[in-house]
DNA sequence: ATCTCATGTCGTACACTGTACTACATCGGC
DNA sequence: GCCGATGTAGTACAGTGTACGACATGAGAT
């Protein structure tokens, strides 16, 4: 985080000359909407700026590269994960439990925001920060010191987004269309034959293997809970080293 | 996982022909050759074909389309990633830090890997499948019913995800550009002068806020000691689950 | 009211991408 | 020796990001 520098001097109009036609929250929010109803593919420069009714090379006057565009979008992004002010939880457990929730929600719905699209500078927007301004409000109450708060407040980040890239958006079996089904069945037939699959083999068996599959897969836990219980480990684990280090620092 | 199909019809050779001049696995050689030497972005189809002394188009005899080429580039890191076969410990704790360790070395080696490049079938080649029964295999003595042992792996593999993704990859403070750090610090005075950032402002002080930065983190806990601290938690608290379950059952 | 000129707008051009289409080269089986 | 399936490519095309330069605009100075 806090790389990169997201807004430039133009903050300030500098007078005497024409004035812009467009904000640069204008032209994310247009590139977000694209993003939303066609995917992050279809947005493209000549795209961007047809929808806003302008030539396409006159967005470079607000942007200095397309990744430069990719970070303001990733910023707006920042803004809807904001959890609602002054609805934080004086329990840190609880605020970031809400802050991660939210964020998961977030991402889901725009996935192409947790894929590193914007490998510069997209977090150290002003959402970016405060984003963080609220995860640290969080962990106030935590009395760690202040590396390991940022430790904390990092680790959720991950976890979040680890998830919803592998867990949420990574296409599982039921993506698979109806007519490729046998020829993967049969490459996973021939796989499992070799005999270095034991234990994938025990646990699909020798029958249908899809009806296992979806046997198992509908016998878990969902996406949702799943998500919460290894929030939950993972406050727990934190909680468990916030009360060894409290234990010790009442002794002295 | 298990979407898509790694490998078609192509195992047999089909005979009555010509021979092919390359494997796939020499295709995905060469193109990970490129992409670890000159980034993701250098891998082209033009690029790749050269590295080979082909013709561009000769590529698509082998590969259906980019994407195809990214899913076996895919398969060939999980390949890198897998365990010394018969080194996995029978502790389940054990097994899976292993894992994770292995994971998270070969996806800050080739950065591309982890973030979702191929978003179809990557998932489903023979080396996920390995990496997936070495997993199975790690979590076999936790005695957890078959879909507690999915959700626990998808979390190890989840957790790694993200913190290379997050907290390997991004970049971080150090990594701007010597020039471009007054303008960033101006910004950063800007934004903090709003009054929108208790937290923040209290954890950055007056002074030289790039010097209380650099302190807080060289204060703190290296990557690699928090991404072990992090696993450490998870673990914990799956153990903590595990042994609630199984106090559970065995009073039946 | 006019002039000035920094600033905003954008048409054209270029190098480069993935890949569809097509023609041709090659060689195992009859 | 021939056939025909298969491997190898050249050409072509639509579409990309963006460098360059010409032009339009309008606020401030005169």
């Amino acid at each position: 985080m806090l790389s990169g520098m997201p807004e430039p001097v133009w903050a300030r109009p500098d007078p005497g000359a024409r004035r812009p036609r467009y904000t640069r929250a204008q032209i994310a929010a247009a590139a977000l909407a694209i993003a939303d109803a066609e995917g992050i593919d279809a947005v493209t420069m000549r795209r961007v700026a047809t929808a806003l009714d302008a030539g396409t090379m006159t967005l470079y006057h607000y942007v200095r590269s397309k990744s430069d565009l990719f970070a303001l979008m990733q910023d707006a992004i920042m803004e809807e994960l904001l959890v609602p002010p002054d609805s934080l939880s004086a329990d840190w457990r609880e605020a970031l439990t809400a802050i991660a929730h939210r964020a998961r929600a977030s991402f889901v719905r725009h996935p192409w925001a947790v894929r590193g699209i914007a490998t510069d500078g997209g977090a150290a927007g002003p959402h970016a920060l405060r984003h963080f301004e609220q995860s640290l409000a969080a962990v106030a109450g935590t009395g760690l010191p202040i590396a390991d708060k940022l430790d904390l407040i990092a680790m959720i980040d991950d976890y979040v987004a680890g998830f919803v890239l592998k867990s949420d958006l990574e296409p599982g079996p039921e993506a698979i269309p109806a007519e490729a089904a046998p020829a993967i069945a049969a490459y996973l037939d021939e796989q499992l034959r070799t005999g270095d699959y034991p234990h994938l083999t025990e646990l699909l068996g020798d029958g249908d293997r899809w009806a296992a599959l979806a046997g198992i897969l509908g016998s878990g836990p969902t996406p949702d809970e799943r998500f919460a219980r290894g929030l939950r480990r993972l406050l727990d684990g934190a909680a468990g080293d916030i009360s060894r280090l409290n234990a010790q620092s009442a002794r002295h």
